[in-house]
DNA sequence: TATGAATGAGGTTTCATTCAT
DNA sequence: AATGAATGAAACCTCATTCAT
């Protein structure tokens, strides 16, 4: 009943492999072009598959839609641990690694919904907490190297960055996008080096906040 | 077809004018609460009118979501006017009305909804005109006083603003609801407070990009 | 949640009223043609009324169906009522009430489904229950009277009328329809009249089994 | 597309013809489980084969529908046949038979269904007159002994019998199932034997007649 | 030949909008 | 002028059937 479990059973067929990559591909696309509430029948038009299809390997909407959010999160995922295991432990490493993330999640942003939604399915609580984990050491040892404020955590970092606005479509509609997001990281920064001199109000967001928050925002 | 005429033509009558008020109160909390797709039936329950009456006053349900938008804005502007008139022109004054303004928001966050939206109707143009002029006054004159980094501008401040994470309901439901933003507010501060740091990329966005962010964003 | 509330809040419009009337037959007429499977549009199309409006008053389908059981047996339920009240106990009478049954039974079948169905909802559950205890105080005082045999229940009785098969539509499409049930009818008389010769196996069903028994012959 | 051509052509090959069987067995099962309804992926997973392979033999559902239906007949004409030649035509002989028969539709129970079907193939038609032609004989000499009632022809008894309810699936869903016929077997039978006291209403059923209700009753 | 992935028509359900009362 | 019932297009989802592997 978990609604995450298309890659279930025995290995697929090659064909029906490719294709759940080209589904999830293409939802992640018109999931940006067009929000959550874009139809199953609109990413079954840009792949060129039937909507049965779909629903053969995502039993439902939601699931789709979980999976697309688990596939970037893993990307940014990666990015950290990288960035962790090849760069010293300085303000420029930490300003690089937050500048990734920010333009990963910019150019794959995914759906924006409210309206309750269920618990999110296992798979997609587990790469949140591996993202929370890798940004913990990340900020954990910026912060012992003295260039990050003392007074953030990785989750107060998570939720900074989802906030930040994706890349816009162009509003002439083909062409480059246009990436309003970049100015606003860069004051977010400079907010962040220490010193500091705003004492922030209440504690840091806890992590049942900041699923809240994900379930909110992106109905996740 | 004009999404934005209810109170057109001679003015109402003193009850029909009420029920306008109160549907416009509703409709923000219902879509604070439940998002964009809240239903019209819905503010029609909450506010104990029928589904008609709502449609006498706001000819689709796109216009009933602007004027929402163009009240919470109203509100804004005012707050920013009256800081402008009564405060000096301190890094204290800029920090309370940037507070005060999230706070509005936060607490009457409306609709996030994405896909292409039409044209914003004259109204919403022109109170989003006043608030990015009123901001545009508030920014320069920080920045004369020295307090505010110089690389911004009043439209850096409405994304920014508009990207502080909302007020998010209590996963109890009921009860007080919990504010992630404070937080973020906090680093933004210190982030725009002169002497920076870091170098902004890009120049500052442009109207067009405005409008464009709550195109996309908002779908406004 | 109960799937069977129709009637509920304040009284109906006068036009609605007749329209959930109207639904009711239709659906009855419609799936006495056509079996459960048959669509909810197919039940719009024949009443004249958009799928929304028979949306409006029921649920869902299951609602919509479990709503003509009730209301099919509400009819079986006063028949026997009024036999009680009318008829002295004699096998004469006995015979008519039965007879009367099977034939309002046979001329608004209702559908045949098979096929896991949730619990039965409480206005289902009652009519069932007044159905049995009426047939209870038939069966008691004609075996009282020596005209019923002595080793069959009111629970047997349910399970025999049930079984009847219906009155069919004519091959031929229009015209009258035709009735196998009858002679069925009198063989079942003749075995449940005194003196019997048969042992009757098993104890009689229990009110469980007999559910059992809607829930599966029919989904309800 | 006659939909009863499986054994078309040249004699199956020893596996493809073990892969019919096997087929049917299950399909047997499953619609016996879930009813007509029950989809061929069911059929498929439970046997083991691919759909396709479901579908190179049975032209489409309709036609394994027939074939399980033709299966189970020939299992009761058997039954009849082996009884006529075995048995001496009294009332103990009648009965074992009317009670093997009974039993054996209960536990293979196939497909209620319900709505327009199209004629049925030769081949149901075929064992319907070998099971009505056997039935004839057995009703014969039991009248000739004097042990059933006059008024009733073998048209009146499948008919009967195939209004008994069927085992019922156990509530708690595994372990043994519920036989709620026995008892009305038992009253039926009362009521087949001679003599008889109600008088039968209208011509005993026609062969039209009987396939109308299977037609109806069974889609058959 | 057997498999199971792909298809798409059709069914259920929701909801913005219209309109009779 | 207000009400809320009716409408119907469009979304989600299922499954009989086809077809590439």
């Amino acid at each position: 009943m978990s609604p995450s479990t298309p890659p279930a059973g025995r290995p697929l067929r090659a064909d029906a492999r490719q294709n759940v990559e080209q589904i999830l591909d293409v939802a992640q696309e018109v999931f940006a072009d067009l929000g959550y509430q874009a139809s199953i029948a609109e990413v079954a038009r840009r792949s060129g598959l039937g909507m049965g299809t779909i629903y053969r390997h995502f039993p439902n909407k939601t699931a789709l839609v979980e999976h697309v959010a688990v596939k970037v999160m893993r990307e940014s995922v990666d990015e950290v641990r990288r960035a962790l295991a090849e760069q010293p432990a300085t303000w420029a490493a930490f300003t690089r690694v937050v500048r990734h993330m920010v333009r990963l999640r910019s150019s794959q942003l995914f759906p924006v919904s409210r309206g309750r939604a269920k618990e999110p399915g296992p798979e997609l609580a587990e790469v949140r907490t591996r993202l929370l984990t890798a940004l913990e050491d990340l900020v954990a040892r910026t912060q012992r190297a003295g260039a990050l404020r003392q007074d953030v955590t990785a989750y107060d970092i998570v939720l900074m960055l989802n906030s930040i606005p994706p890349r816009l479509p162009d509003p002439d509609d083909a062409g480059p996008t246009v990436d309003l997001g970049d100015r606003c990281v860069g004051v977010l920064l400079d907010g962040l080096r220490a010193p500091s001199s705003e004492t922030l109000p209440r504690p840091a967001p806890s992590r049942r906040e900041i699923d809240q928050f994900f379930r909110t925002m992106y109905g996740l």
